[in-house]
DNA sequence: GTCGGATGTTCCATATAATGAAACTGTATT
DNA sequence: AATACAGTTTCATTATATGGAACATCCGAC
């Protein structure tokens, strides 16, 4: 139950508004019927349902005849793979993923920032290495997870302060942070100490330890972190973990960098 | 290399146009800058221009101030998860994926059809992992991969035909089939024998079996393979593994079924 | 430094495409 | 059969996208 701030901004022209509807698909997290999606919509019917049409036609969507209803469609997992390989830090990051998965066989993601909260873009498993975006494309809150925090603690102090005011402040856990003060309190003590935690805030029973991945010039790129249960870990197991956690994140920025300017 | 059928069709309205940029900018597989979309599209510069600009503000492209280059957005990243999630036979067919990958070994694909080509959307790693790069959201081409051509056979005939106008026959290697006819014969046979096989087709020293997906119905719901570098296995190897291929194809076409119609 | 050429950005009258109230169709419900 | 409801179509109106052309900016060459 995750009521994160339901945007709305400025939905410029239509193709604002048709993607204003793809993201009301997916965030529906099933298949929607029309009226649905019109009681969510501040269009009128006719509007709504073309908009729907067009983006069906497109292979944005797609309907189900039998259920009538509408579910986000193939071509975006085609797009996002374009995205993820160029856009993300995953492929620059994987082999020191693959590197920190081996040394420290907890848990690891990688997550980058997009508008306020939280986007995993790469994980490994405790065991297995499950490569793939099976779970990256995940989003998550910024205020109660280690890499939202991680983040958030770094980023200018304009982009931060509007995106503290982005966060919906829901009590995950009874650890769960609930008001921008205690929030801009945490992220100044993440800031002095270079790494957050994750106190069970997010979820009762897991905690984290997070590092912000930060360019040359001081920008965040992104945030990693080591996730553990707290039946099989504690917070100050985990701070042992903290080298190794934040040598990667610099191995990472390091690798970025390169990329970024190849000559 | 890989000319693919770089469509071009019924671009509807406004929001066709802009997805079509979305699909050129994805395609281009690396930052791009303005002149090379214009000159590979026929719109006028100026409306070009908006159209990057309406995407950007919108997430769905990133722009590179300083290199001035576009590139596919993160927000991308997030509505395909939800596509993964909802759209895909990957989260039924995960556990006879593990299952199937734990019996035989090798590396296993299950792709889907999106306009006429091949996309990936999910993998399994052999236990001795060949280098080869195919990852969930990846798209293929469907005249000379075994997933595509199972799928293709299974294709009501004029969905097929459309299908098969739609490849590009591109020579990938000396065994790949480059005509229509050479494959539509090829279709009757994977029609008759139930599986279809990629005899070097794509790329050379890789092999695969591949089998349908099918809805009770007999529709095409995807396809399932098991690939294998011809160092260290052989098409009649493959052969051998036809039961349990099968089998799981069978497995995930039923879990998709009971998904569809819960009650 | 100045010129030439390319690339990226803005303008604005026009054409086109999106809009939405209302009418209509089909499908459940009583 | 009557009613309600979800989905679809119509069409005059309006808002939006269009694109030719002018403008700005950058960069290398002379």
């Amino acid at each position: 139950m995750n009521r994160q701030t339901t945007q709305g901004g400025h939905a410029d022209g239509t193709v604002g508004k048709a993607l204003d509807v793809m993201d009301r698909v997916a965030a529906a997290g099933r298949p929607v019927r029309f009226a649905e999606l019109l009681a969510g919509s501040d269009h009128p019917k006719a509007t709504l349902y073309r908009l729907l049409q067009t983006l069906t036609s497109q292979g944005m969507l797609i309907y189900d005849e039998a259920r009538q209803t509408y579910a986000p469609g193939l071509r975006l997992v085609r797009l996002a793979h374009a995205a993820w390989q160029q856009s993300s830090l995953a492929p620059i990051a994987r082999p020191y993923l693959d590197a920190l998965s081996e040394r420290v066989g907890e848990t690891i993601h990688l997550a980058q920032m997009d508008q306020g909260q939280v986007l995993y873009v790469d994980k490994r498993n405790a065991r297995r290495p499950v490569d793939m975006f099976s779970e990256a494309g995940k989003i998550g809150p910024g205020y109660c997870t280690g890499v939202g925090k991680a983040m958030l603690a770094f980023l200018p102090p304009d982009d931060r302060a509007r995106a503290v005011n982005m966060q919906s402040f829901f009590a995950h856990t009874p650890r769960t942070l609930t008001s921008p003060q205690a929030l801009t309190e945490e992220l100044a003590a993440i800031r002095a100490a270079g790494v957050s935690f994750d106190r069970e805030e997010h979820e009762p029973g897991i905690i984290c330890i997070a590092a912000p991945i930060l360019s040359s010039t001081g920008r965040v790129l992104g945030a990693l972190s080591i996730t553990a249960a707290t039946r099989r870990n504690t917070l100050d197991g985990l701070d042992q973990l903290r080298p190794a956690l934040t040598e990667t994140a610099e191995q990472i920025a390091a690798a970025a960098e390169t990329w970024q300017f190849p000559d």
